[in-house]
DNA sequence: GTCTATAGGCGGATAGAC
DNA sequence: GTCTATCCGCCTATAGAC
């Protein structure tokens, strides 16, 4: 079957995205791709470490691509440009169904302890999650507390993600975001 | 070597917590707990997932015991009693250093998608968690707003927990703690 | 670039002796 | 209750034909 590497890197994101990393195997990929198993290795050198690391830095791009944009904009005033987050993370973060929550903190919580090369990825995700959230609370707020204020949003965000998918319930995510307007 | 079930439990948990469920095999629990393989098919008949389950019953125990404890006193007051809870639960979550996180939030996110058992359990423990934040909230607020609001400082806590972990930083949860008394 | 075949290892689990 | 031995299957990864 034609593919393309782009191709490839989506399907198999959605597919990680709701299995997990450790419980997705090459099988289910190469199913759910429509290309041989052993083809991964052909697009992905280092194996499946180096698929899930391309994987987290799309997921990075999307994600914090969004969120630069919408803070550097000078159409939208602070209260648009919240709204507009809240109805964007909403999509991204339920288009699959409430049950799949946020890929990097999965993928964090889920490599917990041995030698994975995922953290520095991770970790520049909520690095620039809570920056962004950071540069648009500036509009409103001297600058250490624009700070504080997006690390506990972010928080709550991401608390909210953890409750939506152990109850399968949206609405702690409308609420979180909803109280993000500050 | 002599041993009895509740040691091997605490011991697997330690292991599980530290590594995760599925990075932790028969063979590393067994190295931990100086007992043979084959050995935990006779205490958990079920083989991991049963393992896993009793660890999860123990957690919920430990944590939301600790919990209903103090909700019901009536020897402290409610910022004491949410003293404490700050204290406990820094405690608690910080015991093994940073990198740990939620065992229950690890668990949960780390079996997505797939049949595993233990939705239940991860469920209960939130409810709870929830549940008596927001029977020590209704000593200051009404009910309908305790509950929101306790429903909002488990999110924030949790959040908290992952940053601490992704970021190797206790200060997280320490603030979350203590925005917490409200 | 895409496939077949297969290696090599480890993980979970079982049978059965002592 | 504890240990030895062992099975089976799946999973990642590689070699190599086309």
């Amino acid at each position: 079957m034609k593919t393309n590497k782009e191709e490839v890197l989506q399907k198999a994101l959605a597919v990680i995205w709701e299995q997990g990393y450790h419980d997705t195997s090459f099988q289910d990929l190469s199913d759910a791709c429509g290309i041989n198993k052993s083809h991964f290795f052909h697009y992905f050198k280092g194996g499946k470490e180096d698929l899930m690391t391309e994987i987290l830095q799309l997921t990075h791009e999307v994600y914090i691509g969004m969120l630069k944009r919408l803070a550097e904009t000078k159409e939208l005033n602070t209260d648009e440009k919240l709204q507009k987050i809240k109805e964007k993370l909403i999509k991204m973060y339920t288009a699959k169904g409430p049950g799949n929550g946020c890929l990097m903190a999965n993928t964090s919580l889920e490599t917990t302890g041995k030698n994975y090369k995922f953290t520095p990825i991770v970790q520049a995700f909520f690095r620039d999650f809570i920056h962004y959230m950071a540069v648009i609370y500036q509009e409103r707020h001297p600058v250490e507390h624009a700070q504080s204020l997006a690390e506990e949003v972010v928080q709550e965000i991401e608390g909210a993600i953890m409750l939506m998918r152990v109850f399968h319930d949206t609405s702690y995510l409308e609420r979180a975001l909803t109280r993000a307007n500050r």
